[in-house]
DNA sequence: CTGAAAGCGCTTACAG
DNA sequence: CTGAAAGCGCTTACAG
């Protein structure tokens, strides 16, 4: 049978608020009774009940991750366990747990999140994602649902909390970089402009480019759809224009691989013919042929924050919103080389 | 205010026990109840509360998914987020949660665990990995939890469900695909001996090579700790041998990448000089270099099987324990070459 | 410092 | 086909 607080009220000869005062080991409840209780509860075996304990103190322990439908390039992208892991630390330092969404569609993702908050199966959301006029977080907010974003939301940045890298900046000074190298000719191959972040990236790209007076061409943009119905295509195309890039800026070290694998196989070497750049910092970029030179973005940090500033606004409500940027390295590798 | 099973009630003039059976849509009420029902339900905005509903009906509807701890050979692995993708597919299939717990050492595991357990958070766990003598495996199957382990178990394996690949047979093969080759000297690189999974495939390596009648060099494994203090070392302890390998089993892509790029940079070519085959098939691994002979195991599978069968013995409870084998594809790519 | 009582929002025999 | 009542295992004012 299951060993319940009246359980050990009895055994104890104490009330079972008694006990459900030991358990919060409240400050009101004197060391020796605290001392006995415990000991019947190490007796007994007794272990809380959850579901009990949430509904009575209208607080769950536990908060929801969301991830974005699989449909983001690369579910098989390392970004989720390492955030994970971020967010998961934070979390069961304070006790929480973690209560996990992955719709395979935006509206899957939209209907588990209402649930998930109409029926108080969490106390919070962290959202691992910002895409542009998301039905998911326009939810979140108008409910006035505790919540954080991992990136930058698209609208209504001032009022809603969340943890991101300065991803306009970092993307400037990469294609900086690469100006100073003397490329002229650069590409920027970038995840689906659904996500803030690659808008995010792309305007630090353009950025670059016209403070160095280099004029921005529609050519130079590659976007997901195109490289994951055919990567092949999408970078054969892009290096038969008339005027080819020189350099490419990458959203992504997987994408980054998949294009050096093709570029390889058209006859154009990295970095010799061509520098790349790119994000994640991926365990693997260090051993990548070349060594890849990528931004390490600290995904675990961004996860940990989250997680931190998320459980803050749970504790105190009128918490105000806020923005935490997580610094970013730049980690120079092999794969970029001064234009000959 | 929060809208209760006894507001619809009042509002549409039944019982809040029709309520909730309209909720669980038994077959017991007419659809003219019903049908007014769910207009209240709707027009008051109702939502079911879940921790109530759990504590009613001690059911939780949420399963719980047990990552190894983060020491395991590369959190970064794809593994993790393709598993979870078959389990979060099947799960949500049937309407069921999830809820993770990600210890950082054993005994966090185990604590999360038990607490999960017994404090009735989930219905039902998925243990994501298989290691020797494990306590959490041990506590699971003594308090005649509903679990399924995605591996095989240690011990007892007839008295647990589980879900794995034939991995003792596959790594004869793919060791036997070697021996084809002409390659005497097979070194196995692997992951923890305290894994099941590490164990078995060492297993079918060593059955490969007594079956062609090939001595098995002690000096020919290397293991996880030892390549993760120092993989470089690792692989040149390997070839600094008087005779050494011509051919390597590898348990990962990921580690396959990282031997790869270490030989290179001691002048030694993939395929040409050794050669490679390895497990998991990653993304990636299509567009190594060279391509990577890969053994795909099937994750996604593996986790929604996994999680068909978790849920299968939740709700029959005398379920007979079994075992699912999920077959794998062997990926012929670049890595492997005749021997010279 | 401790207890009796009400209540969190549901489900489920039991009765009709 | 529907309702009244008890109960799931806790917490938390309120009272002393």
């Amino acid at each position: 049978m299951i060993v319940t607080i009246k359980d050990v009220a009895k055994k104890a000869n104490v009330a079972p608020s008694t006990v459900s005062r030991v358990i919060a080991n409240s400050p009101r409840i004197s060391e020796k009774t605290k001392k006995k209780v415990r000991e019947v509860m190490e007796e007994l075996g007794y272990h809380p009940n959850f579901q009990a304990r949430s509904l009575a103190a209208k607080s769950t322990q536990a908060i929801g991750v969301i991830m974005p439908n699989s449909a983001y390039y690369a579910f098989q992208n390392p970004f989720f366990p390492e955030v994970l892991r971020g967010i998961s630390t934070s979390a069961h330092d304070n006790k929480y747990g973690i209560y996990l969404s992955t719709g395979s569609t935006e509206d899957e993702i939209y209907n588990e999140v209402t649930s998930m908050v109409l029926g108080r199966r969490v106390d919070g959301v962290i959202l691992l994602y910002s895409r542009i006029n998301d039905k998911t977080m326009n939810f979140l907010q108008s409910s006035n649902f505790p919540f954080v974003v991992v990136g930058r939301p698209d609208e209504h940045d001032e009022r809603i909390s969340y943890v991101d890298n300065d991803n306009i900046f970092i993307t400037k000074q990469v294609t900086n970089y690469l100006i100073d190298l003397g490329h002229q000719n650069i590409a920027f191959v970038g995840g689906s402009t659904d996500f803030v972040v690659t808008v995010d990236r792309l305007n630090g790209y353009k950025l670059a480019l016209k403070d160095a007076g280099i004029s921005f061409k529609k050519e130079y943009m590659v976007f997901e759809d195109f490289i994951k119905e055919n990567g092949r295509k999408a970078i054969e195309s892009l290096m038969n224009l008339n005027d080819p890039p020189t350099a490419l800026v990458t959203q992504d070290d997987l994408i980054a691989y998949e294009m050096i694998s093709h570029l390889e196989d058209m006859g154009i070497r990295v970095p010799q013919d061509i520098s790349i750049v790119s994000f994640n910092n991926l365990m693997l970029s260090e051993h990548s042929k070349p060594p890849l030179t990528s931004i390490d973005i600290c995904i675990y940090q961004l996860g940990f924050e989250a997680t931190k500033c998320l459980l803050e606004k749970i504790s105190i409500p009128d918490t105000l919103p806020k923005r935490i940027t997580i610094p970013t390295k730049f980690i120079e590798r092999k794969s970029c080389e001064q234009k000959k």
